[in-house]
DNA sequence: ACAATGCTTCGGCTACCATCGAAGCATGAA
DNA sequence: TTCATGCTTCGATGGTAGCCGAAGCATTGT
């Protein structure tokens, strides 16, 4: 039974890891399960006998990620159902502090400085949010143009939404996702401000010095 | 966690008993797990604890039934995980013929109906699937409004998709979801093609002889 | 009042499974 | 080759939760 394989612990944590659509290695995943890889080795095949995870290796090391969105899809109603009951889920973050601070999800910032963002931008009627929904204000468009050379044109996508509120992991509130999340961590990438941390498979984005004081300069909130 | 509850073979034969949307006693619900009462009252406490069932106290009879549709579209998630595997449950789909047939999932149409709905949609280019994704077609368009008299602006949702591929629990493929599955389940209520079941709670859906019929016209494939 | 039905609570038993230490296998590096 | 890393398999242990028998409430019927 699918449902018997989310309903442990270590499993559920592991899943949760896992719904940002990246792969991780059996031992990252141990780490946010805190168990040990020989426990984790034993989850790890079950998940892939019920078909909820896919591996790939790649030299001594074993990728995992959810085998489609069919499974993101029934996790994320599971989540839905205990949030209703106020049943939550008991670890609430990750422990790592500059995972916590600033770090990928999907493409766009998240963390500590990620809802940040989003605060000040809000703050400043760069963005108007109702609920999960925002909106880029005129006085925003003007900003994104001077400060980060974004424009609107380069937002436009089929499908995938401007702004969208993303509920951050780490913080339980909103930071911003959509094309313009997406972009604006791009261009702190181009703009040598942030990267993503090295190691493969973190996702950590480390500030440099210089990108710290021009981030907090546009966005900061006086707290640093 | 909720999955856990759903994760044990009893509780969850006693929420695939529920599934039809009727309301059961708990003894009817023991017999249908094949424990004894004392062990079912166990379980039935939690998965009210949990919000997965209702509790409708009735004379000496204690009536149990799934909370809303909202769950009963998860745990119809979960099976069609399981399908897939071939890690099927013992008891595999519904088995009243009626649910099996047409039935509500969260607010659009499922069962035998919404899947060969889709799978004409499909055929006759109204639609394009790329695995999970599904895209309205100009041809799509045209024939919406002009059938079912549905305009692209009706479709419009800040955060739904217009399509998207939910997975069916009797059927085991993909029937329609998103904002033009609950608009077609809404127009042919109101053309008086099919309605829901008078009966409280139940998600059988009722064609009447002309809605068979026009259903047929625009999404038969010839079976019936 | 008494009995019958439907369900719950309590206590103890048992089986399952998550967990970890130790050892083994594979890949890659020196 | 030799060593290090990443992961798995094996074996043993312990905690948890499902399970049922017996007894206890509650509701209904006579």
């Amino acid at each position: 039974m699918v449902a018997a394989l989310v309903g442990d612990p270590a499993r559920a944590n592991m899943l949760t890891a896992l719904m940002n659509g990246r792969a991780l290695t059996a031992s990252e995943l141990a780490q946010e399960a805190g168990i040990t890889p020989q426990t984790a080795s034993s989850h790890l095949s079950k998940l892939e006998a019920g078909g909820l995870v896919e591996l790939e290796k790649q030299g001594r090391h074993r990728y995992y990620r959810l085998t489609d969105d069919d499974v993101a899809g029934v996790l994320e109603g599971l989540a839905g159902l205990a949030a209703r009951t106020g049943h939550m889920r008991v670890r609430t973050g990750p422990k790592d502090p500059a995972l916590r601070r600033a770090r990928i999800c999907y493409d766009h910032l998240a963390g500590d400085l990620g809802v940040q963002m989003l605060d000040t931008m809000r703050d400043r009627n760069l963005v108007r949010q109702k609920k999960q929904e925002i909106e880029l204000t005129a006085e925003g468009e003007r900003f994104l143009a001077k400060h980060l050379q974004i424009s609107p044109e380069m937002l436009a996508h089929p499908r995938r939404p401007v702004c969208k509120a993303c509920l951050d992991w780490s913080e339980r509130r909103h930071h911003l996702a959509g094309t313009l999340g997406a972009a604006m961590m791009q261009r702190f990438n181009e703009l040598k401000w942030a990267a993503r941390d090295a190691t493969p498979g973190s996702r950590v984005v480390n500030f440099t010095r210089t990108g710290e004081k021009q981030f907090a300069t546009l966005f900061g909130n006086g707290k640093d």
